[in-house]
DNA sequence: CCGCCCATCTGACGGAGTGTCAGAAGCACA
DNA sequence: TGTGCTTCTGACACTCCGTCAGATGGGCGG
């Protein structure tokens, strides 16, 4: 049922699989080098060193592969989900923060390129990029939500703040700021001070404990 | 010297200005339509009414046009970016931020087909687009380093705390959530509580007052 | 009002990418 | 080695790209 088909619906072989994972690698390769708007189907196919019918057998489009490559990422950001799910009051916390900051924006080194095209092709209304996005984000959101509630309920966050704006405002921070950090770097924030200021603001927004 | 010119180089009159206007906002209403990856340079002559080399006279590609529109930005962001160098210490700028988040989801809102173009092509390095966003943040970042500088010169915010790394998450928080709008109201999340809680995450964040 | 001039526009074209299909090639197994 | 199924691809029709030479048109001096 979940086994991975051709184009025209038939489930393909250990052969096929192999060409296909190809495809994918030289898809995300020339994503990397070339950007989103400039990958296309007959470059992969030169790429990986197959003719272009072959992409066709595995994909409709170029958008079509990138988003197979989306699939795969709800499953490889699971660990770090995880480690939002912690308790993260006092001290000890904000370390927790610090290693969760750190391993997502690692995450985001390694991923930016579907990252960025899965972003922007859900906050463009394509129904089955928002489905992933949903199933990525849900963990995050979840975990962090909680985390406000319980500070709200604890009386150190007030009734005022909305949970949900403020899990999706973190999240925000999470996925633009490694795309800010080489122009940070050249204005002399290094990559550790912004980890180190990203957990705390996190810390603090989601657990109510003072900023510092 | 910064007179419009076409592909040729050549300073070009009002005729030839309007015709590459309406290449503009054709431009503009199929990027809203359809999405950055599909957008053809025959697609936007065929809604102009216009041949394709029309089109190539005055714009390189499908790129370079919205690169063309995505100049404009920077000026039109401008009245909100004042807004952020106002002081916003005390309750009255609780109110001051309020209105400049709310201003800059509008101005998201309306831009936002142009602006995921403009962020997506500077995330993936490309000079000119990362100029531009330069341009555009920097009015930003600037007001909002200098409101963290002076909080923390006034023992309202800790050293180790960094103040472009601040402002960097806050700029990512204003950047992302007006994309995750519709998901928040579905989830009983409305636009108000939203800008009431960055409004209020922002305030505390850059000024260092408490957060409620 | 004419005809000229130059800015602007476009038909037409060679080249590249898209997407499909029928059949060739590869592979497992008898 | 032959058979049958899976996988791959040459070849094609089509669309889009990007360029150029020449057509068009509108403003202006006569």
């Amino acid at each position: 049922m979940s086994d991975t088909t051709a184009t025209d619906g038939r489930v393909i072989g250990e052969r096929a699989l192999q060409t296909r994972r190809r495809i994918l690698e030289a898809t995300a390769a020339l994503l990397r080098e070339q950007g989103a708007l400039d990958v296309k189907a007959m470059d992969v196919a030169r790429e990986v060193g197959t003719s272009p019918a072959t992409f066709y057998q595995y994909f409709a489009d170029v958008e079509d592969a990138i988003f197979a490559l989306a699939l795969e990422l709800p499953e490889k950001v699971a660990p770090i989900q995880t480690q939002f799910e912690s308790d993260w009051s006092g001290p000890a916390g904000l370390d927790l923060a610090r290693q969760a900051v750190s391993d997502y924006t690692d995450f985001w080194d390694e991923n930016a390129a579907v990252l960025r095209v899965l972003l922007l092709r859900a906050d463009e209304r394509d129904e089955r990029f928002r489905q992933v996005r949903r199933d990525y984000n849900a963990p995050f959101m979840t975990a962090m939500v909680a985390k406000v509630r319980s500070a709200q309920d604890a009386g150190r966050i007030a009734k005022v703040i909305d949970a949900e704006a403020t899990a999706g405002a973190m999240l925000a921070a999470l996925d633009r700021l490694p795309n800010y950090r080489e122009g940070f770097e050249k204005r002399g924030t290094s990559r550790e001070a912004m980890i180190e200021t990203v957990a705390r603001l996190l810390h603090s927004s989601l657990t109510g404990e003072p900023l510092s």
